[in-house]
DNA sequence: GTTTTAATTTTGATTTGTCAAAATAGTTTT
DNA sequence: AAAACTATTTTGACAAATCAAAATTAAAAC
């Protein structure tokens, strides 16, 4: 069985590995995910290879085998039901609930993890808007840009947030933008990289280029 | 901030503590319920000491500081509040829910437990019968007394099982002796130590003099 | 085509919790 | 009181995950 280390290496990689389009994840990047020195990357890195979860490529990169995506996916799926348990059972602060999962993913049994499944309703999204995957290892991707790629007067709904930074999901909580919120393009001035959305209930809302980039919506 | 390892020591010296009656815990005991080699009790229960958890005197054995039994209290809370919870609301079954509290006791944090505590509605005892104690680290004791005391024609109210072996759980499952059930002593033999039990609903039950002594009740 | 720079890997050390096996201290037995 | 037994402690070794700092490689700059 992997330790928790390794479940969080597996993890990261995938993460980052989705983020970027590239084939291959370097040590530097999982360094910094990982929060870890990059010399200590490189010789979990090799563990995880010695473990048949990737494929390491000295000074090329990282890839996950089949073996390695499906540990993934089963972290993913520990952390986003989590965070939905957490927030929708507990009434947690979705700013909070991210730590936390970090922590609980790798302490519950597959049996715990189905009976909470069951209990909250088989979710499909975690509160951030991610997907969360099923038990045998499907992750539903759906349509959706960032919002930065939005034109005036485009109408849509946040789909989901792609940063758990605690200070940024309050400023979008006290703003009024989570997942499911829907909006018009009052005006997206690309020069400026300032973007104003009207809401559909609430105040108006004034994004940075920053901030856009890591709020994604589906077209209405 | 304590690891984990040592929670688990401070928690077990704890239990070890209640159980007998002797002022020190020795290092045999606590080697035994921990799974360990005595030399590594000895080693870790030095690190208890250096911490300021514990009074260890070399070979007379060890006792847990007043810090230390806060600690040991915080776990406890932690550990039975999520039985209950394991049990309660994911309905899972009691005889696993032992082992699964043991690794999330030592991963969720204050805030989720409060949370916890009082989406639960701040229930008192866990599924076993083992009071929880306070988040002021208060533990409430009844007067119970284990079945092996009791005498024929005696009324009363089971309260605990004092152990989580699963096969024994489910034994008492089948038997239909939970917390809560209620019965008569149809028949107390102590010199052959078999016991039998009239339930208020449900079929007699007998019992051995081991089983009896890890079932405590209250006197109706 | 050198030189410089940046990323990566190596090497050696450290911490935590563990075991195996030898040494020691207390208790019983004889 | 000496011998035998039992519990405990000590010692030395190990695996996992990490860091600091030196060595290497590849790419970029000149």
């Amino acid at each position: 069985m992997p330790t928790s280390t390794v479940e969080k290496y597996t993890k990261n990689i995938f993460l980052l590995d989705q983020e970027g389009d590239a084939e291959y994840v370097s040590t530097g990047e999982i360094a910094k995910a990982m929060g870890v020195v990059p010399g200590t990357a490189t010789s979990m890195i090799k563990t995880l290879a010695k473990d048949g979860l990737a494929c390491y490529e000295p000074r090329g990169g990282v890839k996950l085998t089949h073996e390695g995506q499906i540990l993934a996916l089963r972290m993913l799926r520990r952390h986003r039901l989590i965070e939905y348990f957490l927030v929708e059972t507990l009434k947690m602060d979705w700013a909070e609930i991210h730590e936390e999962a970090e922590t609980l993913e790798h302490a519950v049994s597959d049996r715990l993890l189905d009976k909470l499944d069951a209990f909250l309703g088989e979710p499909r999204f975690n509160p951030h808007g991610d997907p969360i995957p099923t038990a045998d290892g499907k992750l539903f991707e759906r349509r959706v840009s960032p919002l930065s790629d939005s034109r005036t007067g485009e109408h849509g709904r946040i789909a989901r947030v792609s940063d758990q930074n605690a200070d940024f999901l309050d400023f979008l909580r006290k703003a009024g933008l989570f997942p499911g919120t829907r909006f018009t393009v009052a005006k997206a001035d690309t020069t400026a990289g300032i973007l104003t959305l009207k809401l559909d209930r609430g105040a108006p809302v004034d994004l940075g280029l920053a901030a856009a980039e890591k709020i994604w919506f589906e077209r209405a």
